[in-house]
RNA sequence: CGGAGCGUAGCUCAGCCUGGUAGAGCACUUGGUUUGGGACCAAGACGUCGCAGGUUCAAAUCCUGUCGCUCCGACCA
């Protein structure tokens, strides 16, 4: 290819929209532009990495045994309707009517399309097990569109659905797709750790996460040094607080005292008060299907709100307002309490039990209870996990500090079990003749927010720095001097016609350009290789090797096409 | 959805407070000089100042509304 020939508008400034590094090369390198929030164009260079990645899965999808397939992108609305996530995934959802003026929506994943086929298809054990998937342009209508392909409107995903007769077959679909995961990340020079994870809206039994890390990346793992252990904060456990709670039995009766214009834990645990926040109670209230409910936690604890959600049962949860809890409890946040609570439920947090010696709200403004006893004193409709793991507490696992790290989530794989083969009538019979639904796995993986997050990972001040796998072009053809018929121009087409009947993607830079605009370019954009072609090596009988980051190496003029087939090979 | 900030040339931004001829740098066009790390000189083209309404003799500037974009938050009582 030649640089004139195709287009790659880089910029010297940074566009004002973008924040992190990634997002500001996609734009300076000339790979996309934004044509509103959230919806971006790819450009001839975006286009090209997106189909390398893209390739990969593909290859690795089919290497595991996948069929790839293409549904509708577009969708009715009824199979969302049995499978209920109508209403659980609702938020996501974009929805539009046609002209007689039937809703559709737009697909954010393709559970209920594939089951349906799979249901109206598979009729017997003998046709398992099955994966299908697809690579497709996916809608989510996201609360908040950032970072470039990171989190957009309308992103392209890689979703694979596993079927199989028994739930130990179902385990080794889903290991079939661990392992192709990790050689596709591995593939696209991507470090990407798999987590355990929160099955959110999806539902389903347990689910991995593979995680690159990254200072920028909306996720927080919590990992272990000490044994394999890692997971998304999330779901993260650990064997509990530094500060174990009081569990001394309880003598001293409970007792009221003033605490005037005292509403945080902080206030309380300062002077002349002196609570510690591991002897306080904190008294959450939650709106969970408009239903109110109390949250108890330790003083020092923060709510993880998707161990609430997974325990309420329901996504539609969030924190009532003032106003609601005033209404219920006849105190303000800050002042409140479970003590003599009984007409709500009570959800505590699993470090409270047996606690004694607590001190917590009165749920009369200005006052709070100290000696209080959970089991005494408290009417706990429900015990469970909502603790969010802290940095430093032992791994539940090997006793290790834990550690926690901000990363880019690029690929989820689930076990979903029957969920929606049973409401989407997947079934089959089995080999006793008796009706089974299909046991199921899903497996996504986000395509363009991997290109990303390939950029995330591997960029320096100059721009990127692409991996071979992923290149736009691998080598970088540049030639100091374009005058045609010239020496170095003829040498720089035949460079390019070798590399090119070799297989290689080579773009020669034919721009007639300052030198130094030309460098910086291919500096910016990141081709992997490039050969600087020019009068004075020439002269030698040399061109200059240099690989992106690495030192600049003459090379023979006779050596340089092996030279570069070598280095290609050995990224392989 | 809440809060904050920003919408002026293709891009980065100044001008707005204190109303009176719409600007700079980069990019673009033409000519010339340059030519190994984002050149220089000269000339030129490019704007309904996001949109709508209002105040005023006069609005990029003041007021109201609206749309869009970016960031923070939407958990810690």
């Amino acid at each position: 290819m030649l640089w004139t020939h195709t287009f790659i508008p880089t910029l010297k400034e940074t566009p004002a929209e973008a924040e992190i590094a990634s997002h500001k090369l996609l734009l300076r390198a000339g790979l996309i532009r934004k044509l509103t929030g959230g919806l971006y164009t790819f450009l001839p260079l975006g286009v090209r990495a997106l189909r390398k990645v893209e390739k990969i899965v593909r290859e690795e999808m089919n290497r595991a045994g996948a069929l790839e397939v293409l549904m509708p992108a577009l969708q009715p609305p009824e199979i969302w309707e049995k499978s209920g996530r109508l209403v659980t995934a609702s938020d996501v959802l974009f929805k539009l009517r046609d002209r007689a003026k039937k809703e559709w929506l737009l697909g954010p994943t393709h559970e209920e399309v594939i089951t349906t086929l799979v249901a109206g298809e598979i009729n017997s054990y003998r046709q398992l097990p099955r994966n299908f998937y697809q690579i497709q342009t996916k809608f989510r209508d996201e609360i908040r569109p950032r970072f470039g392909l990171m989190r957009a409107k309308e992103f392209i995903m890689k979703d694979a659905y596993s079927f199989d007769a028994t739930d130990e077959l179902a385990q080794v679909s889903y290991q079939k797709m661990y392992d192709a995961y990790t050689r596709i990340f591995a593939r696209c020079g991507l470090k990407a750790l798999p987590v355990e994870a929160d099955t959110g809206v999806m539902g389903g039994k347990f689910s991995h996460e593979f995680m690159v890390p990254a200072e920028t990346g909306e996720n927080e793992v919590v990992y272990c040094d000490g044994c394999r252990y890692a997971a998304n904060l999330e779901k993260a456990v650990s064997a509990g607080p530094a500060v174990a709670t009081s569990t001394a039995p309880a003598t001293a009766e409970l007792e009221k005292f003033p605490t005037p214009g005292v509403v945080t834990i902080d206030a309380l645990a300062a002077a002349p008060y002196l609570v510690p926040a591991e002897r306080q109670i904190k008294t959450l209230v939650y709106l969970a299907d408009s239903k109110l409910v109390l949250i108890l936690l330790r003083g020092d604890d923060q709510l993880n709100e998707a161990k609430l959600v997974a325990t309420l049962g329901t996504p539609h949860v969030r924190p009532a307002s003032a106003e609601e809890i005033f209404g219920a409890l006849s105190a303000h946040p800050g002042s409140l309490g479970a003590v003599g609570v009984t007409t709500l439920p009570v959800y505590a947090d699993t470090v409270l039990t047996n606690a004694t010696e607590m001190t917590t709200g009165a749920n009369e403004d200005g006052f709070h209870f100290r000696n209080v006893s959970a089991a005494r004193d408290l009417k706990v409709t429900h015990w469970a996990d909502f603790r969010s793991v802290k940095v430093g507490e032992a791994c539940a696992k090997c006793g290790q500090p834990l550690k926690i790290q901000r990363a880019i989530e690029v690929g989820h794989v689930f076990k979903l079990g029957t969920k929606y083969s049973e409401k989407l009538s997947a079934y089959f019979l089995d080999e006793n003749g008796k009706q089974q639904p299909a046991v199921m796995g899903c497996y996504g993986i986000g395509v363009t927010r991997t290109m990303q997050a390939v950029i995330e990972q591997s960029h320096d001040k100059d721009g990127v720095i692409w991996p071979i796998s992923v290149a736009p072009y691998t080598v970088c053809l540049t030639p100091l001097s374009v005058t045609p018929g010239g020496p170095v121009m003829a040498l720089a087409e035949k460079l390019h016609a070798e590399l090119e009947a070799a297989g290689v993607d080579v773009i020669l830079d034919d721009r007639d350009e300052r030198p130094g605009v030309k460098f910086k370019d291919s500096e910016l954009v990141g081709f992997p290789i490039r050969v600087g072609i020019g009068e004075k090596s020439l002269a030698k009988g040399e061109v200059e090797l240099k690989t992106r980051g690495g030192q600049l190496v003459p090379v023979p003029v006779g050596e340089i096409v092996a030279r570069v087939m070598g280095l290609i090979a050995a990224a392989q």
